[in-house]
DNA sequence: TCCCCCGTCTACAACGATGTAGCCTGGCAC
DNA sequence: GTGCCAGGCTACATCGTTGTAGACGGGGGA
């Protein structure tokens, strides 16, 4: 069927050897001996056999990315970011969906797939205190988000606590005071939901407000249904939040959207503060107001440490912890916006 | 390192081809001698080579999934839909970002990452009219969307001119006369824009409701950002809609942020329509009326055609066109909804 | 003049699995 | 007792590439 080396060999009149060695660079080589070789490539229509080089090789030019869920409009812009990054350096991104199940995330950590490619970029949410030791792989890992610490592993993460506290001190400034937060984990300390919980307590304490259990809405998943569902149980129980800080984009959406729904004016009544600075924000009404986690810095970071890994001999890697730069993104569901010229309307 | 058949073998005290036998779940094998066999692959905690097999048996496991991008909620919630498909049938997807880039998508159909899949999903935008004979290529291609329609290969579509229709018809039930449409690209007939738009034209014809050039919002990509814009321009320039057909759903969002900014108000001004049904929709304020065209089906019915390609010889396999299931889901943005009673506020 | 080195190229053996062919053993039919 | 067959297993070649070692011819330094 498809040509290979040998037959661009014959074609050529060189060996395969000289075949390989103008495909992958080799520079010793005649000008007039690398034309033939290029017009036979040309004339048989020739593709490398990538399986065959891998198996030679033992590099495959593919690293893994594993999320939780594509759904999540932050792990696809995250998936967009690495697959943009990777394709800079000529790899290719081999995406895997964990479901957030633990059983999953093993799976990709110790499965079969690992022969398949270079190394993972993980963002692991099931996996959590005590399973460190999982993450001693032999083979180049880098960590992205904040389940798990073992100083052994490359690890990219947001300021989670800095970050919150500056999205709760942005409300307070704001004059609120009974600030709800959206997606609370109760007892963990480690994964994002404790820390950026953490930042919150931090920001009330600095400015002497008490923390009002009633305000903290449980949300396991972090998607838009269980934001609203979140929202709603604060607002049914009694609560009676000026404001609401949710854990990420997604579940501030669906808290916004439950708000309106109950005829509740955001912000006027209630303010919504999200973290994550997903291109949807920008197209709600109002404008969702958010934490930039700086996405296509930790992409980019990511897939940066995890070549430095895959170049080097295990041993003499240092493995890095990088915090990506954050801003607030000042937008309608906080600050009332400039009120709008009222344009032409059909009658 | 890793462990290979051979020590395997050496360690069962058998031949490197029982342990493929084993692994392979050939079916002669003494039961003794598999329980040793596996009792040893436990022990070295042995992991077949993919590479390796891939190069002997030249099928990889894995397919491809070339959508424009991630970053657009539809092609992410399609590519979350086809790795459960695939993952169903043993199958890895592999993502490839074409963002909407024709050398890209040619890229992908002559691409040297042919040696790495058995098998293509294919959901083009730039390939065009003129480019039927891209596809005919010699591996398994099943492609979503309308861009080309060679008979020659597999197809699975959106019923666009017919769900368009029913989605404008729904806005004229409502008695809205001048509908717009954002996302229009000028002179394009087989694609998914020129398709829905023929669907809209339809209804008004239908309708008795003449065409009117300048409700026709052209957008060339259908992100919120475009809708947004071409929205705004529509509105700028006079054209008074009081309903909206937005092309896809975040070109829908898009605009409905631009009406609320301006002052206008959805639905009793300007009603919103959409197509594709993203979950974002549901979430939207008001929340999105929108076209389900049936998105799991066409996943699921994908995967299930490019398997029948993969399995068959390429002389044998009848190529299909399949058309999805559609329905409209009425939302707050075409029909009001029920009033919300106005919970217990903070004073 | 001789030797070495450099540029250019080739032969051969691997990478780790699987397909093919065939060997051996025991049981059964004749 | 012989022949045959099926079950259970093995040896070997092979997939298409790349690493290693080394061949070869010509130019420059000793």
């Amino acid at each position: 069927m498809a040509a290979t080396m040998h037959d661009v060999a014959r074609l050529a009149g060189v060996s395969i050897k000289t075949v390989s060695n103008v495909v992958n660079g080799y520079p010793y080589i005649r000008e007039t001996t690398r034309a033939r070789v290029l017009a036979a490539i040309d004339e048989l229509d020739y593709q490398l056999n990538v399986a065959a080089r891998n198996l030679r090789t033992g590099r495959t030019g593919i690293i893994a990315l594993a999320v939780p869920e594509l759904s999540l409009p932050y792990f696809a812009e995250l998936a967009d970011s690495v697959i943009e990054a990777a394709d800079v350096q000529g790899l290719t991104v081999l995406i895997e969906q964990t479901g957030s199940r633990r059983e999953r995330e093993l799976e990709v950590l110790s499965g079969a797939r690992r022969h398949l490619t270079d190394g993972l970029i993980f963002s692991p949410l099931a996996l959590g205190a005590g399973d460190e030791d999982l993450l001693r792989v032999d083979f180049p890992v880098v960590v992205l988000g904040e389940r798990m610490f073992p100083d052994s592993v490359d690890h990219v993460t947001m300021q989670n606590v800095e970050a919150a506290r500056a999205a709760t001190e942005h409300l307070i400034a704001l004059g609120r005071r009974r600030i709800a937060v959206v997606g609370v984990h109760p007892g963990e300390v480690v994964g994002s939901a404790g820390l950026r919980l953490a930042g919150y307590q931090e920001a009330l304490e600095a400015a002497g407000i008490p923390v009002d259990e009633r305000l903290l809405g449980e949300a396991g998943l972090w998607h838009r249904a269980t934001g609203a569902e979140a929202m709603a149980r604060l607002l049914e129980d009694g609560a009676e939040p000026d404001a609401v800080f949710a854990l990420n984009d997604a579940m501030a959406l669906g808290a916004l959207h439950e708000l309106q729904v109950r005829g509740l004016r955001v912000p006027q009544d209630v303010a919504v503060i999200g973290f994550d600075a997903i291109d949807e924000g920008s197209y709600s009404n109002p404008s969702l107001t958010t934490v930039d986690p700086g996405r296509e810095q930790i992409a980019s970071t990511a897939v940066r440490l995890l070549i430095e890994q895959m170049r080097s001999r295990p041993a003499e890697h240092v493995p890095q912890r990088v915090y990506a730069d954050f801003s607030i993104l000042e937008r309608g569901s906080t600050v009332v916006e400039a009120p709008a010229v009222r344009p032409r309307v059909h009658a």
